[in-house]
DNA sequence: CAGAAATTTGACCAGTTGGAAAAAACGTTA
DNA sequence: TAACGTTTTTTCCAACTGGTCAAATTTCTG
């Protein structure tokens, strides 16, 4: 499976590499480099979550990664390098959890299984979660591309699997987008709006629990609803 | 019902008003200050519900509402104080359709109608959406006391209702306030991730189709879930 | 139509922003 | 340890930011 591309601006060759080697062969990355290109990111990843792509600015992402603009500067040497590299790196595991759904599996464990990774995936990753959010908010001006084509493309197969099923007898006859949609939709409200299933929820039922009781809940919605059977 | 109340910083009575007048009684609105302001209001939303607070700026405002920033600053004096009307004035319809459910009610009616006016909300009103989902990623500095206050309340409230109809059997024993984010979580999405809803749909079924077919798949949805009765 | 009040404009300002450049400090290895 | 490449810091800049102010213009009211 090919990572997903977003629009890149000419950076010799993406690799965002210091602007060390001037003219000669590009050396290996450096111990340093690595490490320092990992905190960078991280901190850029708070920063860029919580602000958009505008609303951050590369001293606080600097601050945030304990270094001076210059430095961080050094080793992305544009804005927006760091926000795309973020980006892509977000959409690769982001889509994971979709594109393991299997054509021979049954409608049930599959569905409770990709609806229980989504989940899992707001849980452990909110700010990618949160990073995604944004950029779609902002009409997704680097990704929408990659929506038609490839999300798009993923999607189609996926509902085939889905009307499969249908035609199998094996769930109701529906929309197979929006379930789909219903799905991304109800997993990632819970790291896109964390701040308010806590303050809602109050202080008491904010810990671990919180997740179970939502999985269990979405399990139970998606394949029984609200009424009771007869 | 009183209206939502947003921090506020100091802006004489937070009446908004021109600096006109300056010690006396402060005279009744001008026809012309209606307006422009009403124009201003537009405009912000346009820009504040794509970049969130910290992304926009005045000028980009000012030039939506085509006018110059010092002529835009003369109505609203900091660019805080409007974004803090489009919020409150958000929170507000925003939430009336939560309001409407009624305890006296059948589940079924009373949830599919919440359904469809929270859908048409996203509909009619996708940038508040998106202003408001902005302000969530953003950790909600804003309104997080009234979220733990008044939200909070609110929901506690319809929570009842909806144990009430679990008692008498209604509907299926199940968690009120994951049934809550869910009807948000699925409703809003289709303002706030138009952009991928529209990507994925494809040209053909981004018109006024996309949202009955939404509103089909979520009653089915909510009500009996994907497994084939029996 | 005169005068007053309301509105708009242009010039300006201090602080912030993304980024460039060069020099200084550091680390590695021959 | 000298020489070289790497990393960090210092200094700087032009554009943009939110906001002020006084003067010029327009609108309203008697």
């Amino acid at each position: 499976m090919p990572p997903i591309k977003v629009k890149m601006l000419e950076t010799e060759g993406g690799k965002g590499g210091a602007k060390a080697a001037p003219s000669k062969r590009p050396r290996a990355q450096t111990r340093i480099q690595r490490e320092k290109q990992e905190v960078i990111l991280e901190a850029a990843l708070d920063v860029f979550s919580r602000e958009g792509f505008r609303g951050a600015t590369i001293d606080q992402i600097a601050e945030a990664a304990g270094m001076s603009k210059p430095n961080l500067l050094y080793y992305f040497p544009r804005k927006e390098e760091i926000y795309q590299r973020l980006l892509a790196e977000m959409l690769d595991i982001w889509l994971a959890p979709l594109r393991e759904i299997d054509s021979v599996g049954d409608p049930v464990p599959e569905l409770r299984s990709y609806l229980r990774r989504k989940l899992e995936m707001s849980r452990d990753y909110p700010r990618q979660s949160r990073l995604f959010a944004n950029e779609m908010l902002q009409g997704a001006p680097r990704v929408l591309e990659m929506l038609e084509t490839d999300l798009k493309a993923l999607v189609d197969d996926k509902a085939k699997v889905i009307e499969g099923w249908m035609d199998a007898g094996k769930i109701v006859r529906t929309d197979p987008y929006h379930l789909i949609f219903s799905i991304w939709a109800t997993t990632q409200h819970y790291a896109d709006f964390d701040v308010q299933v806590r303050a809602v929820l109050g202080k008491d039922r904010g810990g671990e629990g919180r997740f179970e009781d939502a999985a269990r809940f979405l399990e139970n919605l998606f394949l029984h609803g609200l009424l009771p059977k007869q």
